[in-house]
DNA sequence: AAGCGTCTCTGAACACCGTTAACGTGTCAC
DNA sequence: GTGACACGTTAACGGTGTTCAGAGACGCTT
């Protein structure tokens, strides 16, 4: 067992204490105790907090791309983007806050934009075009973060105050009338299946707008 | 001039101060020295600076609602959801990290919900069930949260890093290969343009999937 | 006019935060 | 042995959100 701390130990010890304690725990010090260390030292192998998370979004789009890369490769280009869009979402709610903390983050490393080229070679070669192919990811990439933050933040907020997402409460609290808005929210599923249909009504704009 | 400080007085100071200074410049002193007024004067009218944030987002939707409200009815959901979603996205664009501080955050006031009912009344009155036209809402509401998140970040990355988003610089940190990410990179634009592309190719599903 | 209460703000303080500086160690090369 | 270097320590700085006792100001009753 060498002592010793690593770029890398600092790095999933984080991600770690991101999910138990959430953002706000994520202090340099409390990282550095579970570390078994004092707060300084992880400036040895660290410029500055911004830096950490900078590399902390990065291992999340790592283990994002080597997700997909375990994928076997799908029929085209609408197989290729479900998987890629569940792999996404997966990793975002691994951890807490994910798709805010990590979303349009920098990333520091080729690599995970490298990723996208066998894909792009794949398309390109049933007909679309590069510009084509990165409108595609980029489409399914915002809609993804958008529907997980929102996903999280539901999430969250239902376990912080029960109350507010029962529809009995929500009916109340939305007053008279709106009698729309409240069947709409009584039927509003959570989780996967919203995430697919939802996911659905996306490919389907690409197979309109670029054919498929 | 009645001195004396109010809780809207608060909110729209902190959205100012937001602007000009950045998320990290947002603190309760500064807020507090722009009001001219001492940091603890600000808790007798908000619980803590987490109310404050909740506050100022519900503020900003609030201004989508009167924005979108001023907006004249379109001839059916396409327009409505378009005007819609250039509403959301030009008040997001308003405010440094507006997607990213503002989305998915807890909406304190049921008007800023009920702005839907109209809304679902035309688009049921056509042949939407109120399922559906929640998912369009929600689907659309997702895709311009993390379109804006990915915008303001690439905006805001290349004003502290000019070099990264030149593509020479890009294409020499990529490496090797990858030409046709290279490629698609070379050719993505920014802006207006390329946010109405995606946004139809968002509208194209929802009416492959809804019927139009 | 005097006193009382309520509203609004201040001054001082607390615990914690990210970060830096100076100072030990231990290990390895020569 | 001795210097150089990697890696950790302790101590401290300025700044943060927040709390709390009290100071003024203002209207209302007496």
């Amino acid at each position: 067992m060498t002592k010793g701390i690593t770029r890398e130990l600092i790095v999933t010890a984080a991600l770690e204490l991101l999910d138990d304690q959430g953002i706000d725990g994520l202090t340099v010090r409390a990282l550095a105790s579970r570390l078994d260390v004092r707060a300084p030292a992880l400036y040895w192998h660290v410029r500055n907090k911004q830096e950490l998370l900078d590399e902390m979004a990065t291992e999340v789009m790592r283990r994002v791309t080597a997700a997909f890369a375990a994928v076997p490769p799908g029929a085209g280009w609408h197989d290729d983007l479900t998987a890629y869009a569940r792999v996404l979402r997966s990793e975002y709610l691994r951890h807490r806050d994910g798709a805010r903390v990590f979303s349009g983050t920098r990333i520091t490393e080729p690599d995970v934009v490298r990723m996208k080229e066998p894909l792009f070679e794949r398309w390109t070669a049933s007909g679309w075009k590069p510009a084509d192919a990165d409108d595609a990811v980029d489409v399914v990439t915002a809609f993804v973060v958008g529907f997980v933050i929102e996903e999280q933040e539901r999430r969250q907020a239902a376990e912080t105050d029960p109350t507010r997402y029962s529809t009995a409460q929500r009916d109340a609290w939305l007053g008279e009338g709106a009698s729309l808005v409240k069947e709409a929210g009584h039927l509003q599923d959570d989780g996967d299946q919203r995430f697919e249909r939802h996911l659905d009504i996306v490919l389907e704009g690409l197979a309109a707008r670029l054919g498929g």
